[in-house]
DNA sequence: GTCTATAGTTTGATAGAC
DNA sequence: GTCTATCAAACTATAGAC
């Protein structure tokens, strides 16, 4: 039984692809620019993985994995509805801050995975969106927002979340959390009455 | 000298590409598939086009006239910052809702532009978010806004509105300018001072 | 685990008949 | 303006040697 580790070669094959289906788009990117990006000939990527397609879910699938574990355990607290909205902006930053190209393939190319891949997929991100519309439902009945629709409200909040990733930089000024904490004002006082 | 109708040939090509691009993206539809919506062969596309590439281009071309057209009587006018900006993002929404597959090309499928043509419209979008940016600048100088700086504020401001190409539906219940006003009032009662 | 060689498709685009 | 026929290139993936 082999050990792991953070170098294993798998992994490495993985992260070239997030960095150049992040950058290039998933069908622009061809097997041969990942392997020469990895040193390496084409053939010998379907060693480490099974199909271009495979690749594409294993870094979607990774990804939403985290995205649901950041916000779960601060949707099930006893915080406040303002608190707990604005608590799980932050987190969802802090997910694609350290997941900057992942979260980018995540956003914008899962609609090349192949089914069934693709609709369970879409389940999940419906399922994801869910989460934050009933905290955003909870605003309206406790009478702390004003009375838009939830639906309109979730993808605004989620909207200017996700776009974020085209302009975030690492090394730039705001970190993640303080990113996320200033989005959560913007829109949460848009949102709350008599503030 | 032909006098071109609605239904020309041309456009006709145009529009099923919009269709195509729009909904599988630019790279997964291929001239074949675009031919067949037309029912023609893929040879007699290049009557009418010159190349896949010219094709992107035409639709996000003519879609980045539109948006400049619609913002920039309201940027040039004597309304107020507040009713400026609002006016603006209505504006640029009901250009989205009047070209609804050619503006999601325009905004999902850019990056597959062959150069030149994909420095010109990464110019044209840095220009066309400038004006947007000036506003909110003036917001800012005014005190009208908290001083968030104006980078941000323009990014989420368009971010909102350009992730509604992603569920707005022709027939659903808001009218385009509806959803604009209620878009505007999120964001800007939660950066007017003093509301 | 990586290589060379290659099978089998599909692609964008052109030539030339009608 | 549309067709048939076709080219050259690129693609994902596999087979089998080392």
């Amino acid at each position: 039984m082999e050990v792991k580790g953070k170098t294993d070669r798998k992994t490495q094959v993985i992260e070239a692809a997030e960095a150049l289906f992040s950058d290039k788009g998933f069908l622009a990117t061809s097997m041969r620019d990942l392997a020469e990006a990895l040193e390496l000939e084409a053939a010998s990527l379907y060693t480490h993985i099974s199909s271009k397609d495979e690749l594409l879910f294993l870094i979607a699938d990774r990804c939403a994995n985290e995205f649901f574990e950041a916000i779960n355990p601060i949707y099930k607290s006893n915080l406040n509805t303002e608190a707990k909205l604005t608590a799980m902006i932050v987190a969802h930053m802090e997910v694609i801050a350290r997941n900057l190209p992942a979260s980018a393939v995540f956003f914008n190319e899962w609609k090349h995975l192949a089914e069934p891949r693709k609709s369970e997929y879409a389940q999940r991100r419906d399922d994801y969106e869910a989460i934050f519309r009933s905290v955003v439902r909870k605003g309206f009945e406790e009478n702390l927002f004003y009375n838009y629709d939830e639906g309109f409200s979730t993808r605004t909040i989620l909207a200017a979340l996700n776009w974020t990733h085209t302009w975030y930089k690492p090394d730039g000024e705001l970190k993640p959390e303080e990113i996320g904490e200033r989005l959560a004002k913007i829109l949460l006082t848009g949102l709350i009455r008599n503030m």
